[in-house]
Order: structure tokens, then C-alpha cells, then sequence
DNA sequence: GCCTGTGAAGCTATTCACAGCT
DNA sequence: AGCTGTGAATAGCTTCACAGGC
């Protein structure tokens, strides 16, 4: 085995439990939405609020939810704590999820400031970097080691996926490393096409890629409007 | 016409131009790698070629250039220089894109030092933040303004596309102003649906999800894993 | 021979539309 | 009446496979 590549924007993998890749992301979002819900104390909901909310169609919600095993009925919808927890359980089965940053530059020390703490399940153990200036520091409450004892802290901290945010030339060698200590999901903001075995999952967000994208649409839109003018 | 909705991971818009959504991101990418392969002195490259570094189909390839309006030959492929500036041509038609940064925080600092001086054709010209002591400052060579002056900002510098790292409480908000504004595109990292006129282009990264995703496929991947063993 | 460009086929994801329920 | 859950239809994207070219 080798390579099992796919790439790009998204998705590098065919498919898990099938699942589908999207409705992983949307349930995620739905969790937020139904969180929300329940503290201003909302109790059921029906697909159709739901779907306002995520800014989708309700027969969209109705079939992303058919995968978390919950089902509502036509009286109320669905029990929004009990949808929630459905999620919850669904989307994170263990109670931790421990995450590894790779690459304390600037977007790893943003991204290290974005999570910490903010997260319940997912958890940034350790963060590695090959300046050994920054080893031994602690960052956002998240120790800094150095890229040489990526595997054994990878396998002691018992860290599941982690996040690259080093330079593009870098991304392929700390790939390689953290694929053979076990990893198994890798979230990539270097701008660079990751070789990894068929059992890692790679999601790539290359925020050049998306803000070239958005220039695209903004443009093709300005233009189509001064036409209209 | 009012909240051309679509929302969520990915485009909140039905499709400019006829060109998908998806080709665009993976057009950015070839871009790149054909820079470096021009810097290299390669002359000219097969689909086959091109795919292995991309990590897509040759097939995709080669549908993908059928948006740009170059084409290869079979003698040679496609002559490098030429197809990265057809490729080049097609993205940004314009000299050069502007763009805002609204929301100062740690991850908008992250993105402004990520692209200061980076990118030829994307500039970041202003940022906005509603501290009022943010304002006036000059962070990575871009000025930051008080929220208030967003529109005329963004009208006096020719602002196209935006960056939206706020907080999820304010996006709406900024959303908002940016629209009225004439901004045609948006990239939003605040972890919210923007309800937004049909002729704005969102993009939604938000990390969160993102993270949630690769964490939910790599606990899939592992659990499988473990299973075998 | 081996490539490109492309109609047609194949897939996947989304939406429709309705049976079934209360 | 109005909802959910879901088979069937549709839309959108990717890959196949081959005609055409040099």
C-alpha cells in the first residue's frame, strides 16, 4: 500500500462508515446551532427552523440527521437536548481528543489561541516546532517540544490528528513523521499536496487557495454588476 | 431579492461564469505548482504530469484547462510558461485584487502577517477592528481604521473581497456593512451563517469545524485500525 | 505512439415528493 | 394539517474512453 491519494481542497480519502465528508462538516454545525438553541432554553425544534439556522434545506437536515440514529416525530420535531447529545455522541465518541500543532509561526500561535480551551472534546496536547528555541516553552497552556521527539510525545500524549501550520517545504517530512507515529488525521494549512498512507486522513486548507477563490467570485461578480449598471 | 443563501463549508452561491466552484480552488493550485515548475526550467508538462503533483486525475487536468481557454498539444503538453499565464490571465483578470481584513484578533493578525507582501495579486489594504485603540495603528504595513469608516474605506481603496475574523456575535453585523459597502466576496472564519444578497460570494473556513472533521475521521480511521490489530 | 480535448457514462450529493404518523 | 423519514429523481462533478492530431 502507498499513496492513497485523492487531494485537494478537501477530502484525500474515499469514505468512513459512509458518511459523507460533507455531512460530517454540517453536523458539526448543527451541534453549534442546537447548543445554542438549547440554552435560550428552546426545546424542540423542526427541520425546517433547523435548516433556517444553518442556512440549508430542511430535507438536507432530515438527511444528515438520519445518520446519527435520533429521530424526531411529527409532534414536535425533534427534542433539541436530545438531538444535541445525538450529535454530540455521533460526531465524538470518546470522551478526549487529543490534537497535536506542528509549526508555532504565526497561525500556529493564532490557532493555539483560537482552541485553547474553547473546545470541550478536542484538546491541542503538544506542539512541536524546529526551532529549538521554542522548545521546552509554553504556549496558550500548550507545552512547545522539538520536532525530534514528535513520535514519543505523539504516542504518550495518545494524540489522534494533528494540525500542520509549517512552511510548504516542511509539510511533506512532518507528514511522513506523524503518519508513522500513528496519526491518523492530518488538518494541513501548508500550501502543499501531502503523500500519506490510505489510513490517514488529510484535510487541506490553504488559506491562499481560499482567498484566491473568494477574489475569483468577487470579481466575476463586480464585473457582471458594472455590466448591469 | 434578499438572503441568496446557501451557506456552509463551502460556496453560498449557485456558479459564475459556469466555471465550478471546485476547479477554481484546484486552478489556484496548478498556478503554484506551475510557478515552481517554470522556476525549475521545465518547458513543457503532460496532464499526467501535472496530476501526479497535484495529486488529481489526469482527466481532471485536462477538463479543468478546458476553463481557461489554452490549449496543449500532443507533441508536448502544454508549454509551462504559457499555460501559467493563461491559468494566471483566468484567475485575475485585474492588476491587482484589494482586499480588507475585518477583525484584528489573533487569528486576523496571523492572516495579515501570513499574506503581507506574499501574494503579487491579492493586497490587503485595510483592516478594521472595533477597538478603537487598534485604530490608526499600522500592523504588517496595513493600515487599521475604526469600524465606523468601513465604507468609506472600502470604497476609496477599491475594496473587492473581504476577511471576516470577528467574533460570531458581530459577523451578521460586518457582513452587513461590508454589502452595502459593494463588497462582492466574502471569506468568513467566524463560525456563523451570513445572510447575505445573492450577488456576494461567502466562503466559510471555519477552524472549528474543520478541526472537528479531520477529528472525527481520524477516530474512525483509528477505531478501524485497532479492530485489525 | 502517445498525447489532448471532449461526448458520454458513472458517481455522489442534494432535493423532491409522498407515504405514514400523530 | 403538518411534520418526519425515505425511495426516486435531479443536479453537479469526475472519470472513462476514444476520435483526432502530430
Amino acid at each position: 500500500m502507498r499513496i492513497g491519494q485523492r487531494v485537494m481542497g478537501t477530502s484525500q480519502m474515499p469514505r468512513t462508515q459512509g458518511t459523507p465528508d460533507r455531512t460530517i462538516e454540517r453536523l458539526s454545525f448543527y451541534r453549534r446551532l442546537l447548543r445554542a438553541e438549547s440554552e435560550k432554553g428552546t426545546k424542540n425544534i423542526y427541520s425546517h427552523q433547523l435548516a433556517a439556522l444553518a442556512g440549508v434545506t430542511p430535507a438536507q437536515i432530515r438527511r444528515d440527521l438520519t445518520y446519527v440514529g435520533y429521530s424526531g416525530n411529527p409532534q414536535h420535531g425533534y427534542l433539541v437536548d436530545q438531538l444535541r447529545d445525538a450529535v454530540e455522541r455521533y460526531l465524538s465518541p470518546r470522551r478526549q481528543v487529543h490534537l497535536a500543532l506542528v509549526g508555532v509561526g504565526n497561525l500556529g500561535r493564532a490557532i493555539l489561541a483560537y482552541f485553547s480551551g474553547r473546545h470541550r472534546k478536542l484538546v491541542i496536547r503538544a506542539a512541536f516546532d524546529s526551532d529549538p528555541n521554542k522548545a521546552g516553552r509554553v504556549l496558550q497552556g500548550c507545552r512547545c517540544y522539538p520536532m525530534e521527539a514528535l513520535e514519543e510525545v505523539v504516542r504518550r500524549e495518545d494524540i489522534v490528528a494533528a494540525i500542520i501550520t509549517v512552511p510548504a517545504g516542511e509539510a511533506q517530512k512532518v507528514a511522513d513523521s506523524l503518519s508513522a507515529a500513528g496519526v491518523k488525521g492530518i488538518l494541513n494549512f501548508a500550501p502543499a499536496t501531502l503523500r500519506v498512507g490510505g489510513d490517514v486522513y488529510v484535510e487541506n486548507k490553504d488559506l491562499t487557495m481560499a482567498m484566491e477563490k473568494v477574489a475569483f467570485f468577487a470579481q466575476a461578480r463586480q464585473e457582471t454588476s458594472e455590466v448591469a449598471s
